[in-house]
RNA sequence: GUGGGUGUAGCUCAGUUGGCAGAGCGGCGGACUGUGGCUCCGUAGGUCGAGGGUUCGAGCCCCUUCACCCACCCCA
């Protein structure tokens, strides 16, 4: 219609969506708080190379997919082909992982032989994608890290506390499931790789010319791919399961004993590989069975043992996962659930004619002095229309003011789902409906 | 970046071989003039995404363009 509309993949969020969004949150800050996770916010553009060196160049997130941020000086010599300067060459964030290793290392947050520093976050993240069904541009996660734990017990809790969220929020158990893997690690990672290559090489000729461009780059990518002819011939390639070195062999089957043990369901899914280039051995991803279309995981992450310190801190393991709210909300809705949302009014004031206005006025600005969610008419509506509007509000209760019962000093409240009307002092109003409410 | 689909009222959409621009919902007003939901009546909303072409005549046919959606890809 107009051409005033947001930016491509940008939405606004409004009403029940922003009470999802809080209520996610909020969901999220208790359960995950019950672990000993507290909340981190890193700032939404980051230097670049926190993204290139922490996420990886290889991978599409930040090879093709980044948002860069140009100061107007920083636009100037781009323009006239000048180099940036380091502090210029800034991008929004595609995921917050990469952000909080760096306020870790920046803060040594974690010195050696530390206890382990757990932080959650909730946020926007910017991804120059084309939107379709759960992909947005510019889309909301919620995510938590562990980072200084090399146990598996730091795996199981951080996957046992993924799977609580979406429970507590009311996806059914039946509408998610939950894929593990494990990636390896320097030890025996690096071999598999290469066997995976060789792999595809032996294959070449068959395989799809994307696949045979990420041989080389990132083989593991071949197990992802969508083209039926690639999907038959990677069905007979190596898995990493029969090729993990014996402490990644061990620390794998721990996790999946301490899952068991929780009740947590899972299906061991050998190819299941991530795209992110960090991650080393436990790897998972929840997907949405219903409602998502192709976008099916709800959230997803793993174990990144390697990453602190190729970032440039000291060698600490770490592990974590992210959300997408945008998704979640989708397999809500698939699911059927809707998160009550409370009526925005507690009560709504009616003028019966104008001579009430004032005094009307007065009394709502009372009723907000005692934080009781109030408002009034302020387009002259006629009594029968603004009582239309106190019905679609939901507030319980309306008061009346007229100029019969203003005469004694006195207003009516009216019960809006029983009809039942009382008339009482003007001057006691206030905390009368104060103490109705509660 | 590559495919496919859709653009008509605030929303969801009809609109036949080209012949007066429509419905439902929502909005507003009313039905013993100081009282909501249900029902009934009335009423206001449109540059038919934009630009061009064909035609006596285009929402409909042709060209161009933009936007959105879905899918590939990638990922949460």
């Amino acid at each position: 219609m107009s051409d005033i509309k947001a930016p491509r993949g940008t939405q606004d969020l409004i009403g029940y969506e922003v009470y999802a969004w809080e209520h996610m949150q909020s969901v999220a800050n208790e359960l995950f708080g019950s672990y000993g996770f507290q909340m981190i916010k890193t700032p939404l553009f980051e230097h670049t190379d926190v993204f290139t060196r922490g996420i990886g160049e290889s991978t599409d997130v930040v090879g093709k997919e980044m948002f860069h941020v140009l100061s107007e000086d920083a636009f100037r010599r781009l323009e006239s082909a000048e180099k940036l300067k380091h502090d210029q060459d800034l991008a929004l964030r595609p995921e917050n992982t990469a952000s909080i290793v760096r306020a870790i290392i920046e803060h040594n947050l974690v010195p050696m032989g530390a206890v382990p520093v757990k932080f959650n976050y909730a946020g926007s993240m910017f991804r120059c994608e084309r939107p379709q069904k759960g992909r947005l541009r510019e889309f909301n996660q919620i995510g938590a890290e562990c980072i200084g734990a090399s146990q598996p017990t730091a795996d199981a809790e951080i996957i046992i506390m993924l799977m609580q969220f979406f429970e507590r929020l009311g996806i059914p158990q039946s509408n998610i499931r939950l894929l593990i893997n494990s990636m390896g690690d320097e030890e025996c990672r690096p071999a598999y790789r290469e066997k995976i290559r060789m792999f595809i090489e032996t294959h070449s000729d068959e395989m799809c010319d994307e696949c045979n461009r990420r041989k080389e780059l990132n083989p593991l990518r071949a197990f992802d791919c969508k083209n039926p002819v690639c999907r038959q011939i990677m069905e007979a390639a190596p898995l990493i399961s029969d090729e993990l070195c014996d402490d990644c062999r061990s620390h794998y089957v721990q996790v999946k004993v301490l899952l068991d043990n929780a009740g947590i369901v899972y299906e061991e899914e050998p190819r299941l590989v991530r795209g992110l280039d960090y991650y080393t051995r436990t790897v998972f991803e929840v997907q949405a069975i219903d409602g998502l279309g192709s976008q099916n995981a709800l959230g997803g992450g793993g174990r990144y043992d390697r990453l602190v310190e190729h970032m440039g801190g000291q060698p600490t393991p770490g592990l974590g996962f992210a959300l997408g709210f945008e998704r979640t909300l989708l397999a809500l809705e698939a699911a059927h659930v809707k998160l009550d949302e409370k009526q925005a009014l507690d009560v709504f004031v009616a003028v019966v004619d104008e001579s009430c206005q004032m005094n009307a006025f007065s009394l709502v600005q009372k009723l907000r002095e005692l934080s009781i969610r109030v408002d009034m008419d302020h387009q002259g509506r006629s009594l029968k229309s603004q009582f239309k509007v106190a019905d679609k509000t939901g507030a319980p209760y309306c008061i009346i003011v007229g100029p019969d019962e203003l005469a004694s000093g006195q207003i009516k409240i009216r019960a809006m789902d029983s009809h039942e009307e009382q008339i009482i002092k003007y001057c006691e109003a206030p905390h009368y409906i104060y103490d109705l409410l509660r």
